[in-house]
DNA sequence: TGTAGCATGTAAGCCGTTACATGATTGA
DNA sequence: TCAATCATGTAACGGCTTACATGCTACA
């Protein structure tokens, strides 16, 4: 329709198909889904972001916005995949490649130059990077918890949140290590 | 001296200071050194990125551009850190808060919606994904073992490798878990 | 009555990648 | 002589965050 390879989606787009596969929601909906989901593996895109995507897609006929009464008097605008997106869904599933993994961590960054660092500093960092993670492994819980066994379409969810709960545990592992090797090597240069 | 409160280096300035931490460089060989470090952890900027930032740098005053001859005729300029630079580095290890790992599974923004995928694409997915860290984890083990155990300088970095192998390795844990756990859910909705 | 949550957007700016552009040196 | 590597940049574009701007509704 529109001529010329189509302009491939961008992260954020397919995030919002990956959402509204879950069922029509409004904008600011839609940034609750992403805070309780996508959050914890991919992203948490501003509201911003989300509703100038919602605009694109719309525009781009993959979803289709309607206004409906909540509340009193306000109307609010509910999206929905459309049959053209649900095709680009499966599209993108089964073509394009998958991207690699990003990671990045700024803890590490720091590590790197630890020897022109505080020692007590560098462990606090540790702790503090570990709390964090700490932190989210509950809220990823509750999360995983409030999915309930029972619905089956949720079943792909709960897997990749289960995921996500394990991702945690070895994190904190491996900091644990970290900080062991911190402090070996802290007293090994302490004594020197 | 530039008035106002210091406009925060962007995290690709600070990771090109750790860089220059460990010695002079040309723009080049710093590139060459974030692909062989910084790249499993943090980033690896872009030629034009890193040029970017050193002119920044150098402008700023934290850095500091000399030419040397290199080869037959070939004049390299060579950046390394002044001693404000080296200020610079240490407060920002002292004062800086550590921002939060950011991590992003496009793997898993897919599995979300699992269920909308030809399950055999889903886990040829899951193996591409494991042999890239696999591979990874080879590429980083080549460059840890090639710091050496003498150089204590290199103490710190040798220790974020070591961290980064264990990472890993528990990643190939992880998606072998994975795996397992959607061969399960396939195999059971094939039986229904 | 006031505050937290619901709801929707615009504008500016930074960060980062890709593509483009150029040219010297080394070694096969 | 040809290819790989060394070496340095500019331009355009896209993604994403922050700040700004606005207003309604439910509930305590």
């Amino acid at each position: 329709m529109t001529g010329g390879p189509r302009p491939k989606l961008g992260a954020t787009a397919q995030a919002a198909l990956v959402l509204l596969a879950f069922g029509e929601a409004s904008g600011y909906e839609l940034k609750q889904r992403a805070d309780n989901t996508l959050r914890f593996f991919f992203a948490a895109p501003a509201m911003s972001q989300l509703y100038g995507e919602l605009g694109r897609l719309t525009a781009a006929g993959l979803v289709a916005d309607r206004f409906e009464r909540r509340g009193g008097d306000r109307a609010t605008r509910v999206f929905a995949l459309t049959r053209e997106g649900h095709t680009e869904l499966a599209r993108w599933l089964a073509e394009d490649t998958v991207p690699a993994t990003t990671f990045k961590s700024h803890l590490a960054l720091r590590l790197m130059v630890g020897h022109l660092a505080d020692p007590r500093r560098v462990l606090a960092d540790v702790d503090g990077e570990r709390q964090r993670i700490s932190a989210e492994r509950v809220a990823l819980l509750a999360v995983v918890d409030g999915l309930g066994p029972d619905d089956p379409m949720l079943g792909w969810a709960r897997m990749v949140g289960t995921w996500g709960l394990r991702y945690f545990d070895d994190s904190m592992r491996q900091l644990d290590e970290l900080r062991s090797a911190i402090e070996a090597k802290v007293e090994g240069s302490e004594r020197s």
